[in-house]
DNA sequence: GTCCAGGCTCTTT
DNA sequence: AAAGAGCATGGA
């Protein structure tokens, strides 16, 4: 299947940190979401999609095809000069709207991790309990485990899986699931109603908080901030420190999440030489 | 060896 | 309310 798409980018994407299961793989790379797998290629505006497994029908919304992120920028555009740049070096950035569970998990790994070993961890997770969807190019792809698959596994098969000390987390999350906690309601939550749900959950604290309600529940208004963000707004933007949420409420208001993929991937990908 | 990674929980002021 | 210690683990 080909596409034509506007501000989209899968590099850009790929390195935006919000996804662990985009591999690369020969031009391209294979994506595993919602139990389907696909291998993507782009050339310029040309975007290649070949289903390895599941259908065509879930990857529109996936890539969030029918957001109109142009607008979004000449939103955002001439308050700042870092983040002007930032939106030209990263426009093709997209939030995914990915699976909600996955995201609770993964970003529970995630906290005070390096995006190497969050991406190795969940993939022994899924190639232990996850189930087999598919081989493409020698390389077998398994699905991120349902709670029902893990609903045997124990705390320290989580840190054979080498999360650390997040291995009790992930088991009460689990457990709290498989004794029939319903996180699928969460999507009919407001957004202060869903943060304190997701922040009852141990091992989700603020930041983490914030993650999930983006990816998973595109929440699109909300800027997690972490270490990164945190130097770039101060140091950049030239935000009070004290007072990080009222700035970022001030000038990003709805499209904060989109804000902070930009700040996010400028401040760790720019070239050196700029700034 | 020390420091750090998309922080969080628990304890102490 | 705010600040500090401790936390697994691999890589720089």
């Amino acid at each position: 299947m080909e596409l034509i798409v506007n501000e989209f980018n899968i590099q850009q994407i790929a390195e935006s940190g919000q996804s662990f299961r985009w591999y690369p793989v020969k031009k391209g790379y294979v994506v595993v979401a919602f139990h389907q797998v696909i291998y993507l290629e782009q050339e310029a505006k040309k975007l290649t999609l070949e289903i390895i497994k599941g259908d065509d029908q879930i990857w529109h919304s996936y890539f969030d095809l029918d957001q109109d992120y142009n607008s979004i920028m000449s939103l955002l555009k001439g308050q700042f000069p870092y983040l002007d740049q930032a939106m030209v070096f990263g426009s093709g950035i997209r939030i995914l709207k990915q699976e909600a569970y996955e995201m609770m998990m993964t970003f529970i790994i995630s906290a005070n991790n390096n995006i190497k070993r969050i991406t190795q961890s969940i993939l022994l997770l899924s190639e232990r309990y996850g189930s087999l969807l598919c081989e493409y190019e020698g390389v077998k792809y398994y699905d991120f485990p349902t709670p029902e698959q893990l609903r045997n596994v124990s705390i320290e098969d989580y840190r054979a899986c080498g999360v650390g000390y997040r291995d009790q987390y992930l088991y009460e999350l689990i457990k709290t699931i498989n004794q029939g906690h319903d996180i699928s309601s969460y999507v009919s939550l407001t957004d202060s109603e869903l943060k304190s749900a997701l922040l009852r959950h141990k091992g989700i604290g603020e930041k983490v908080a914030h993650c999930i309600m983006l990816f998973g529940y595109y929440r699109i208004n909300q800027f997690p901030v972490d270490t990164w963000i945190k130097k770039v707004l101060v140091e950049k933007l030239h935000a009070n420190p004290k007072a990080l949420r009222e700035f970022i409420e001030h000038h990003f208001h709805e499209y904060g999440g989109v804000a902070q993929q930009y700040l996010f991937y400028y401040g760790r990908f720019e070239p050196k030489n700029i700034s």
